[in-house]
DNA sequence: CCAAAAGTGTTCTAAATACACCCATGG
DNA sequence: CCATGGGTGTATTTAGAACACTTTTGG
């Protein structure tokens, strides 16, 4: 028990208290070639060089952690606009190997075909990876950062199954089922999941059909306003 | 969009970056005289001088934000070894009119008869709060931090239904349901709230009845190890 | 025309809710 | 002994799970 110096706990301002860099790191999932995808950035700096790692920065005076998160990921990857949901904190103090560093973790849901990522030198690679084969070097603590994401996903969705951000504008319900059982590994019966997302109210039927696909199924869409 | 300097993000060791105050906040709870209440301390110092507040304080370089709850918490109030959950992180840049802060918020249930409250000089005072009767001069953003961490017990609670450090260690189902019936602001049938609490299996009759009530209830504990 | 995928309804089971009387104890 | 609070069970409703056949379309 140190620090017991008299009033510390209000002494918000308090000039010699101790500092600390504060980062932002984002999970950004996308839905391709029927897989669940992490996009990752490779690192081409000193501390696992050419490690992957999730895009992230530290903090500016200037900006919450949200907007440093946003911020971030449009310097790394050119990905903009994007809806991102506050994950949890990390604080150990081993987290990085020269400098203590608190960082947040975020969220985000996006389709890949309709963001396109932009390479820039901030970073040495870009790349999308499949939840089920991630790559063997990843930087710092990610690992978990990224296990903790894919969870707090799969929480999210399960209580409010809006997967809105990962399928096109309008898609079938059958693609909406595979999605659903590609993320949560399971495999679900086709009416008992019709009826629970009709229920939940979130997606209505166009009535009109996809060409091209045997049956003629459907296509329905996200309400807006919610 | 500023600071697009060159592989930001990836420079988490970059000397020159802003570095930033963290400090910790915590909501304690506790059931006193029929009413759930939180432990709010008053502020002694400039700022919001006289203005009631959650026991926080600055972190540390040595420890995690969980630490530095714990710690600031005995320093301001004497409360030792009480298990404390995060709850949200707290980064608007106007939370504090003189520097900026970032927060990290805590919840703990403990029942105020089993921990005397200890006041020292870190504090001007320290007093359990009803829930419904908070004081009206409040510091900072903390009227929005308390919601939070009723909320938040709320979820929890209603999840789990863990009331332990609320009550003492022998209760009846009576007084489990009373309290519930406080936090919720609902009323319940007993024999429903009966089965429910029974069906978790996170209780048991110890066979014991509690003297000096009518009906002689018998004494319910929680189970151990979980 | 046929193979493949889409669409659709009912039964069963489990959980949540509503509801009323007798029993034990303290005073 | 009586007033107060404690204890208990059943019937109903609702949500979730299991399950099979017909229709539409592409090739």
């Amino acid at each position: 028990m140190k620090n017991q110096n008299g009033g510390l706990a209000n002494i918000r301002v308090k000039p010699d208290s101790y500092e600390c860099t504060i980062t932002t790191d984002i999970a950004v999932f996308g839905y391709l070639d029927g897989k669940l995808k992490i996009l990752l950035t490779k690192r081409s700096l000193a501390n696992y060089k050419s490690h992957w790692l999730l895009p992230g920065g530290t903090m500016d005076a200037d900006e919450t952690v949200e907007e440093c998160a946003k911020k971030t990921l449009f310097v790394l990857t050119g990905l903009e606009n994007i809806r991102c949901e506050y994950i949890k904190l990390y604080s150990a103090l081993n987290r990085h190997p020269i400098k203590r560093v608190v960082t947040a973790s975020f969220c985000a849901l996006i389709q890949p075909e309709k963001h396109p990522l932009v390479l820039t030198d901030n970073v040495e690679s870009l790349e999308w990876f499949s939840m089920d084969d991630l790559p063997t070097h990843i930087a710092f603590d990610h690992t978990h950062l990224i296990n903790d994401a894919y969870n707090f996903l799969k929480e999210n969705l399960e209580d409010k199954l809006h997967f809105g951000e990962l399928l096109p504008k309008q898609f079938t319900l059958s693609e909406l089922q595979i999605l659903y059982e590609t993320i949560f590994e399971v495999k679900v019966d086709k009416r008992n999941f019709r009826k629970r997302i009709m229920q939940i109210n979130l997606i209505t039927n166009t009535r009109k059909k996809k060409r091209g696909v045997k049956g003629g199924p459907f296509l329905f869409e996200y309400k807006l306003i919610h």
